[in-house]
DNA sequence: TAACTATATAGCACAAATGCTATAACATCT
DNA sequence: AGATGTTATAGCATTTGTGCTATATAGTTA
């Protein structure tokens, strides 16, 4: 059975980092992007400690919210391999 | 009730449209794309053709294996709005 | 100290992402 | 036409994302 997973815990942890980089060079706080992307604050919070996997739609949201192009968002380097959880 | 729904149709169909492109730039299949990041074809299909929301572990699974740096994946523009679906 | 703000965490319910398998549709050839 | 390769679609089971609410833990300021 066992089905696999993919939860990147590495690649995520990068995109936290740069999301709460990009947020604080805003002077946002996490409650007021939530409420400008239309998300709840727990998932904000989920997101920059890391403990989601998010969507990307929510991605989207969040760029809009803090007017930050994409590629900027994601101006972060992956690292080469992901971790194995097996 | 009735929970607030994130799909974010257009903003998955520009994404959808970059990746399509930059898979088709290596000349990698979506097959072979599959395999080398490890994803299941039927996913792979989904997602260039904009029925799923899929998550950052995948995207990030998928340049990965495209070796493409991540703001040139999202080397796109978002709609400005998210359209309504209430 | 206390009050206030910001962030983190927890648990539940519902919706959705993904793997898996099979099949269908479509394209490009000989 | 057929054969082959590529992409799209479908259904099911399992896992997980997200909203929601509440609470806890910093951090700051009076």
């Amino acid at each position: 059975m066992a089905r696999k997973l993919i939860f990147d815990s590495a690649g995520l942890l990068r995109f936290a980092e740069r999301l709460k980089a990009v947020r604080k060079e805003r002077n946002v706080t996490q409650e007021e992007l939530a409420f400008r992307a239309d998300l709840a604050l727990s998932q904000i919070a989920r997101i920059e400690t890391a403990r989601t996997n998010t969507t990307l739609s929510t991605v989207f949201a969040i760029a809009r919210a803090l007017e930050v192009p994409l590629p900027e968002l994601f101006n972060f380097n992956l690292p080469e391999e992901r971790e194995k959880l097996d």
